[in-house]
DNA sequence: CATCCGTGGAT
DNA sequence: TATCCAAGGAT
């Protein structure tokens, strides 16, 4: 059995000096060439914490124009606390990863009502807050608060496991311990913040996962898989799964009344947000009828109590790739002929001028897309 | 600990 | 088109 200090110790050899050496070459680079982005303007933990929710698992280019909307519409952590959830979903709309947006939501609550108002400052205090995990903590509590600990994300897990060759598998949640303390051994203590987010542009510029140029990079005299000619077998990781693929009839039922839309699950893939309602394919097996629209019919009757004739039309298929699920949506359509109550289904008719107003996934934007273009 | 949870860009 | 993966966290 290894320990993981036995394991830092193997990994990193480093001198006291050259650890220095490192931290001076890697901070004046970031001065020089560090990104300018809307979140580096100054150290307000909203800003911050803002930023890093949106940025997980999500790319600079991507979060920025969210961002930039989602502070104007939310100032600060007391308006964020009393949105509404269809304003806070608006404005996440697109975006995805939507418990995200539900989790800030309640970080920002438990700072106002919990905290009043005062945030915790260290890393293992605001792991308390919804949605902020070990690397989030870390983040914000070097960046707003100066706290020497290191965050480690996708780019750190990289530019680490090619400087010092490290063969664990990053997909391993033991692993993130050995980079941990790697990161909080090289951490300058002076500088936390910057350090961090100097190992973030680095491993998206010179040190990026498929075409690397490290023979530019500032640090390649430390970087020992790059000397090696190693460095495209770091990180080391196992492979994803395959999104599993499912089918789905997707309704486009009018009224008088406009188009309508069905509120997500509380939990789930896209959950809370509105889209059409959806009906697995492989659910009409069970049911009798002489054709596939006509179990349709009866599948949504018992879900909505609402008698319909479904239409195929000439519109192609939709296919929409999640992480783990490849969706391909069959669009029918039905029309009723009057509005009628609908208190025990989860939907609302929409008027079609007003479907924007609606927190939507990005599939649903292609359906309203292929159906109303 | 393994799986679930979105989207867009690069190749 | 298929695949990878990017400032991860909750369960």
């Amino acid at each position: 059995m290894t320990s993981i200090a036995q394991q830092v110790a193997q990994f990193l050899t480093w001198s006291p000096i050259k650890i220095n050496q490192f931290r001076q070459t890697l901070l004046v680079w970031y001065d020089q060439e560090g990104r300018q982005l809307p979140w580096r303007v100054d150290q307000e933990p909203y800003h911050i914490m803002i930023s890093e929710l949106m940025l997980q698992q999500t790319q600079v280019q991507t979060v920025i124009p969210y961002y930039q909307n989602f502070l104007a519409k939310f100032p600060t952590v007391d308006d964020l606390a009393a949105a509404t959830e269809t304003d806070l979903l608006n404005a996440w709309s697109g975006l995805g990863y939507y418990s995200r947006a539900r989790n800030l939501q309640k970080a920002a609550q438990q700072i106002v009502n919990d905290y009043q108002g005062q945030w915790p400052q260290t890393a293992v205090e605001l792991q308390n807050l919804a949605g902020i995990g070990p690397y989030t903590a870390s983040a914000i509590a070097s960046i707003a608060f100066n706290e020497p600990v290191a965050a480690i994300d996708g780019n750190a897990f990289r530019v680490f496991a090619r400087l010092l060759e490290i063969d664990l598998d990053i997909t391993k949640p033991k692993s993130r311990l050995v980079f941990q303390e790697v990161g909080n051994r090289l951490i300058d203590p002076k500088r936390p913040g910057e350090f961090n987010q100097a190992i973030m542009d680095l491993g998206s510029s010179y040190m990026t996962a498929k075409n690397p140029d490290s023979a530019h990079s500032p640090i390649r005299e430390f970087n020992q898989s790059w000397q090696n000619g190693t460095e495209l077998n770091y990180p080391v990781r196992t492979k994803k799964a395959k999104p599993v693929p499912i089918d789905y009839y997707g309704l486009a039922i009018h009224s008088p009344a406009g188009w309508l839309f069905e509120k997500r699950p509380e939990k789930g893939m896209l959950a809370h947000l509105w889209m059409f309602p959806l009906i697995k394919v492989e659910a009409l097996d069970d049911v009798s009828g002489d054709s596939a629209l006509e179990k349709l019919a009866v599948v949504f009757a018992e879900q909505s109590g609402l008698e319909l004739n479904f239409q195929p039309t000439e519109l192609k298929p939709i296919t929409h790739t999640f992480t783990h699920q490849k969706w391909q949506i069959t669009i029918v359509t039905a029309e009723l002929k009057t509005a009628e109550n609908l208190e025990f289904f989860p939907g609302q008719w929409v008027p079609q001028d007003k479907i924007a107003e609606l927190p939507m996934p990005t599939v649903q934007a292609k359906l309203n897309q292929r159906l109303f273009k």
